[in-house]
RNA sequence: UGCAGGGUGGAGCAGCCCGGUAGCUCGUCAGGCUCAUAACCUGAAGGUCGUUGGUUCAAAUCCAGCCCCUGCACCCA
């Protein structure tokens, strides 16, 4: 069986990661462990983008060259794959030799093919930037903005990329494929697509860049940005070996807006097909965090460090917020208030208390083990049909990658789990001394933990430490794959539960 | 200008693709409960779903126009 193989885009290694970088792996993340509970084997790459002229700059601010900065901001976004729990199989850096030989061998063929081919190149350079400036960028004197001191009019020899010549192709297939999702965002592709695209510059002379992977064909020029970092989506999983055919195509690239067009709709799907190669199937696109009603930017970014954060609050409780408040595709706001009022309502007061109430309940009537549920009456049906509701709307959810909507009516079961505390109310039945009072309250405590037990379940993909916790309590293994965990049962018959625990802490008044 | 997204009770959002009771969190007011993380439950007040027109038995939801906000158009998850 193919494995799904899913990515996120690689991080551009100029900076530590932030909340933008969190989010995405975490989304990734989602997909993936869902596919798993669907009982799929998995493949998840994620990596970073190490080449290019943002490097090699801020690696001369600091002193260091690019390849000893790269290798110190590696392991912190590795790290942060840690800290949240990410389930990645690879991290792949464009560093690394698997990847650069497969972007050489590719250079390589297109070259031969007569796809790649030398062209000139004229442009406004900036001397003291080192790079070049646009028309646009001319105030409303027609001067080039003070930073860039003496610009001139430079033409140098470059590589081009035949992208023209596949255009007609690729408007093809987009018509007749759904590529994007959400689906709104397929539209903007093909509007792109109704000019007619250039031929692609892929190479930068070593004199103005040296640091990034060297054409076979022409010893004094580094390829740039795209041919170097989309590869890297193949180059993990063995292109040009026979592993490469068990991985791809790709069902989900997961990328931000802002790399959707054209890089990962146009260059990307047309780089395949020059090579012979499928298109990937599906690009999945979220929007963007804003963090205080602002666009994030390097100072407010900072005032998020996805790391320290999931360090205070805990990892899950992050990745809950990020998939509970953004629904996918839109953007959204991250500030602490809205945080903490999701920790607060959802997490302790709804999940957290409820998990409280029933372990101490249990542990002081049913110390040995729960009793069977006997009684069935309109409360215990009520919630058995709130239940069968609730899974199909959670999967469905799930399938749509409408995760916010999957966690509010996970949450709002387990609201009903409350109420249904509330109505049966066990520490009133425990004073009783009538043999039925026993009877119910016996089967209030049981359908409160076969509740909890099947919300977990759908907790999984969004908070797995809390999922498996949560299953340790109740005497049940991690949950590795729905079938058979979704039905209404009396599996917990005779369990004892846990000790009463409280899995998400009040925070401290600030 | 071009492209995109948005305009829903006091605040922040979902619902819109697949028309039919307007939902969630916070806040306000009243009540219940006391097993539980001052948590839980119930009820109330508060919305002509930006605007005009159209389609329909029926529109927040589909169509057209208009108004306003934001983002992108070098780089950015």
């Amino acid at each position: 069986m193919k494995p799904f193989y899913i990515t996120t885009a690689i991080d551009y290694a100029n900076g530590p990661p932030h909340l933008g970088h969190a989010y995405e792996k975490v989304l990734t993340d989602v997909v993936a462990r869902y596919q798993r509970l669907l009982g799929n084997p998995v493949h998840f790459l994620t990596g970073i983008d190490e080449h290019g002229q943002k490097v090699t700059q801020t690696a001369q601010a600091l002193g260091k060259d690019p390849k000893q900065l790269t290798d110190e901001l590696a392991p912190l976004f590795k790290q942060l794959c840690e800290t949240l729990h990410i389930s990645n199989d690879d991290f792949i850096r464009t560093t690394e030799e698997r990847h650069i030989r497969v972007v050489q061998a590719i250079l390589q063929d297109l070259y031969d093919r007569g796809d790649i081919y030398k062209g000139r190149y004229t442009g406004h350079y900036s001397v003291r930037q080192e790079q070049f400036v646009l028309e646009k960028e001319k105030d409303e004197q027609g001067r080039w903005p003070e930073i860039y001191g003496e610009v001139v009019e430079i033409e140098e020899e470059n590589y081009f990329f035949r992208l023209s010549a596949y255009q007609d192709w690729l408007i093809g297939y987009l018509r007749e494929n759904a590529f994007v999702v959400p689906a709104f965002r397929q539209k903007q592709v093909l509007s792109f697509l109704q000019e007619p695209v250039n031929d692609l510059c892929i190479s930068r002379p070593k004199t103005r860049l040296s640091w990034g992977i060297e054409l076979p064909f022409d010893a004094d020029y580094v390829t740039y940005v795209w041919f170097d970092a989309l590869i890297n989506y193949i180059s993990a999983i063995g292109y040009g070996t026979e592993a490469f055919a068990r991985y791809w195509p790709v069902d989900y690239h997961v990328i931000g807006k802002d790399i959707l067009v054209p890089s990962h709709s146009v260059y990307w799907p047309i780089m395949l097909k020059a090579i012979g190669v499928e298109p990937p199937k599906s690009l999945l696109v979220h929007g963007w965090w804003h963090v205080g009603g602002q666009k994030m930017s390097k100072s407010t970014g900072q005032k998020i460090d996805p790391v320290e954060f999931a360090a205070t609050y805990g990892a899950d409780a992050l990745r809950y917020f990020l998939t509970r408040e953004m629904s996918v595709g839109q953007d959204s706001d991250f500030t602490l208030e809205l945080f903490l009022a999701r920790y607060n309502a959802d997490l302790a007061n709804n999940l957290g208390n409820l998990v409280s109430r029933l372990l101490n309940m249990a542990g002081r009537h049913f110390p040995t083990g729960l009793a069977k549920a006997e009684v069935c009456d309109v409360p215990e049906e009520t919630v058995h049909r709130a239940w069968a509701l609730a899974r199909t709307e959670i999967q469905e959810a799930y399938e749509q990658f409408q995760f916010h909507v999957a966690m509010e009516k996970t949450f709002a079961f387990i609201t009903t789990l409350n109420r249904y505390a509330e109505i049966r109310a066990p520490w009133k039945l425990a004073k009783s001394s009538d043999p039925d009072d026993a009877a119910i309250l016996a089967t209030a405590i049981a359908t409160l933990a076969e509740g909890l037990r099947l919300a977990t379940v759908f907790l999984k993909p969004v908070m797995p430490q809390i999922s498996d916790r949560i299953s340790g309590l109740l005497g049940e293994a991690p949950i590795e794959c729905l079938t058979g965990q979704l039905d209404w049962s009396d599996r917990l018959t005779g369990r004892p539960l846990g000790e009463k625990t409280i899995l998400f802490p009040r925070p401290e008044a600030e």
